[in-house]
DNA sequence: TCACCTAATGACCACATGGTCATTAGGTAG
DNA sequence: CTACCTAATGACCATGTGGTCATTAGGTGA
């Protein structure tokens, strides 16, 4: 975490170094990622930098930190929403994570960086850090549904919705830039996943 | 691709620089990947590897060409035995490619960081040399299946079956550590995939 | 033995990295 | 104005990078 200095300064400069940092770590592994350019981005010095953060490593973890902390809270507020069978929230489930990706998209890309890429050499420290979020919150959301009738175990019937929605959402991020209104992408989604979900619900469950 | 000098070597020279090569790339990204490491590991001289290759790049994409080549064959080699409905296929496929993987973890490696970390500076070029393989192979093979009645888009349930597959793989990859004897991990990765498959035929069938 | 050729080599280059530290700039108290 | 303090800074360091090139080693023919 970052030393008190760092929370001394002004809010500006403090926004310009998170925005700077996020914006790098978004775009770059861990290793590529250059303190010399978030310097740079920041209009600091490069002394400063190491003045706030004690090395690469704590700039990196306050900026994941920052970015888990902005998820969750976006994401508790679409907690009560969260009602109806399985196949509904995971559908209300999907549609918040996505609006909140196609307005932070550097946060996502950060996010999806971290957890993913798993030979970087900071991964190992990533998952240990986080142990406690993660997966678990995943299936704690999915734990609001009703119960219901199921053909099959609940554990394998969420891995396979939990695989397609993965799937689905990465096929679908890939062709995003083809659209240009935001809101048509958001429709087509939302349209093109309640597609698929509507099969998993009729074939799995009684 | 490498110049004329590369092929006069002698075969345990070359093997070296490839197996050194494999290693290296399997292991780092290609920006994190060192020419410096391989030629260590391959003893040869610095000046020498640029001699066999004009650059990192001419040297990442032999390396790259060699093991897609070596998939490739492979799975040539399996053609025959794809029998069945697309459930069967896919179940022939996987243990095909599971096979594979289980004694070539090197070049499984470098082919998913290849073709899955769409943030490298090289990853651009890679689709691009590669774009009429890939996910078009994926579905000719799907195309020996027999047809069948199925509730749904063809299409649709293809990415439902392939999404679960690749999160299988992933999942089971993750946890593969755990088993010491190779035939104990061969069978219980099939074991467990023939219930998804088994789940998902009884759900998407007619 | 000598001259010739080519393949192999590692010292070397310019550049970028994460991180340091002596110096400076700017505000405050007397 | 001076003396003091602290926060900010960028020149600098050791290390590592992809890539080069003058030198060397070793084989061949006369």
């Amino acid at each position: 975490m970052p030393k008190k200095l760092f929370y001394q300064l002004d809010i500006d400069k403090r926004n310009r170094i998170t925005d700077a940092g996020l914006i790098e770590f978004a775009q770059y592994s861990y290793n590529e990622a250059s303190t010399n350019s978030i310097v740079k981005k920041a209009s600091i010095g490069k002394g400063s930098l190491f003045k706030y953060f004690v090395n690469k490593e704590d700039l990196y973890f306050y900026i994941l930190d920052y970015v888990i902390a902005d998820l969750g809270k976006n994401l508790k507020e679409e907690l009560p929403k969260l009602k109806g069978d399985i196949f509904e929230i995971i559908l209300i489930y999907a549609e918040a994570e996505f609006n909140w990706y196609i307005e932070n998209i550097d946060k996502y890309n950060l996010l999806k960086r971290a957890f993913s890429d798993d030979s970087s050499s900071i991964y190992k420290k990533t998952v240990e850090r986080y142990k406690l979020t993660g997966d678990s919150f995943y299936y704690k959301i999915l734990g609001y549904s009703e119960t219901q009738a199921l053909k099959w175990e609940k554990e394998k019937v969420l891995n396979v919705l939990k695989w397609v929605l993965e799937g689905f959402n990465a096929k679908f991020i890939k062709k995003a830039d083809q659209y240009s209104n935001i809101n048509d992408i958001k429709d087509c989604y939302l349209e093109e996943l309640k597609k698929y979900i509507e099969i998993l619900k009729e074939g799995l469950c009684e």
